[in-house]
DNA sequence: TCTGGGGTCCTAGGACCC
DNA sequence: TCTGGGGTCCTAGGACCC
């Protein structure tokens, strides 16, 4: 007895080209294709054609010349995502994101109220189909990496359960590429020692693995290829670093075109970072509410608890397209933009000559060394930072956090307001 | 295959400390 | 003066995933 098949993995079908269906009657049973200069996602359709995702547009027009090509609709995605996850954590309390669409759903323990995890499986599906307007497969298995396993072979639109009883017979036959975490390298180095299968892992000993892929990935592959793999739904799974990036194209930049890319990508992520969690993906929103008749509707008054940063990365792609990073940390976390701005200014400037050698095409920046801000952040309109309104909004404050002590307010970015640090009480 | 954008995790070397 | 081992942090790069 190894245990009851009771983890879901939910995946949204070609999810950015199923939201663009629904919504655009127009493009339903046609090949749709989202996203011009690389593909972002393809209808099953465009698949049919041999389209895919991260294709090159002008090679997918060749495959599918009759493809509905259409641009991205970020917000309509999100919004689409916030009403699956709002089903799937319906169904279950025990919910993971992995993506904006796919999600691992612990339903052991439901049984009596919600009935087996198949019958769980299937409703999921239809409440996805009827309330998000979407078809979503559904994996169901032992554990999260075969029920990810299961949702892939069910697609699209499909319901696969893998029986505990004959788990090896539904791998053991897959290609090593099904294995989570094996890419094109590694697939690569396998099949030079003539390992094509993961029947062919599965014989070919701990040991080995590890000497031919380094210790973790050797294990983590002996584990999966045996069927072990014990990690649990993990309901509380926070964001490690925040990012953003933007192809350059081929042409010259001036030193002066490039620095105003980054400010403008330094200030788009310091905003992300003190926005309340819960507004970006599927982190729980820890807003706190300072609302009520003492403040003012102009003040804006809701203290929200943000992140912090400790590290910056930049990211830089040569003409050439090798690439590199460059990282620096910083002695305290902050959230403060102009502090975030000159260590992207830093790591640019050491970086230009390099840059003005081999050209540039890429430039990004990721905030990582995450933590939550410890102390309340109070935003408050620019207009609002002197006066009667900031004092009302203070004194909601106080009132509402009793003796801890109001900070020194500092402005956020051009036109977001004013940032007010609680700070924790004085022992 | 002439090239998006957002992430995660692992490895390895050097600095520094005990 | 030379030497050992262990631990943490920082930096850079790489593989992989959707």
């Amino acid at each position: 007895m190894r245990g009851l098949a009771t983890i879901l993995h939910a995946d949204l079908d070609s999810f950015y080209a199923s939201v663009e269906q629904r919504d655009d009657p127009r493009l339903r049973g046609r090949p749709v294709v989202v996203g011009g200069g690389v593909v972002l996602a393809a209808s099953y359709e465009a698949k049919a054609h041999g389209v895919r995702t991260a294709m090159n547009g002008r090679q997918a027009r060749a495959l599918c010349p009759q493809a509905i090509v259409v641009p991205p609709r970020m917000a309509a995605y999100s919004e689409a995502s916030r009403r699956v996850f709002a089903l799937f954590r319906d169904t279950t309390p025990e919910v993971e994101g992995l993506s904006i669409d796919e999600a691992f759903l612990e339903v052991g323990g439901l049984a009596r109220i919600a009935g087996t995890p198949r019958e769980i499986a299937a409703r999921l599906r239809e409440r996805v189909a009827r309330e998000a307007g979407l078809p979503i497969s559904v994996g169901v298995a032992r554990t999260k990496f075969l029920a990810k396993v299961a949702s892939g072979a069910s697609k699209p639109d499909g319901l696969l359960v893998v029986d505990p009883a004959r788990e090896r017979e539904f791998l053991h036959p897959l290609p090593v590429r099904s294995l989570w975490g094996v890419g094109a390298v590694t697939a690569g180095r396998l099949h030079e020692v003539g390992v094509r299968t993961v029947a062919d892992v599965a014989a070919l000993g701990e040991a080995a693995l590890v000497s031919y892929l380094g210790p973790a990935a050797g294990r983590h592959l002996h584990a999966l290829a045996h069927l072990r793999d014990s990690c649990p739904v993990d309901t509380h799974r926070t964001r490690r670093s925040i990012g953003s990036q933007r192809a350059l194209g081929r042409h010259p930049r001036t030193d002066t075109e490039l620095d105003g890319i980054l400010a403008s990508t330094v200030d788009r992520l310091a905003r992300r970072l003190r926005a309340p969690r819960g507004s970006d993906r599927d982190e729980p929103d820890e807003t706190v509410d300072i609302d009520g008749p003492s403040v003012p509707r102009d003040a804006g008054g809701a203290a929200t608890g943000g992140r912090v940063c400790r590290t910056v990365v930049l990211r830089v792609r040569f003409g050439d397209y090798a690439r590199i990073t460059r990282s620096h940390t910083l002695p305290v976390a902050t959230a403060h933009t102009p502090t975030i701005l000159s260590a992207a200014r830093r790591l640019l400037s050491d970086a230009l000559p390099e840059i003005h050698a081999r050209g540039i095409t890429l430039l990004g920046l990721s905030l990582t060394n995450l933590d939550r801000d410890d102390a309340l952040q109070l935003e408050l309109p620019l207009d609002a930072h002197t006066g009667p309104a900031l004092d009302t909004a203070l004194d909601a404050v106080r009132s509402r956090f009793g003796s801890a002590s109001v900070g020194r307010a500092s402005r956020l970015g051009h036109d977001e307001g004013l940032q007010v640090p609680l700070l924790p009480e004085h022992e």
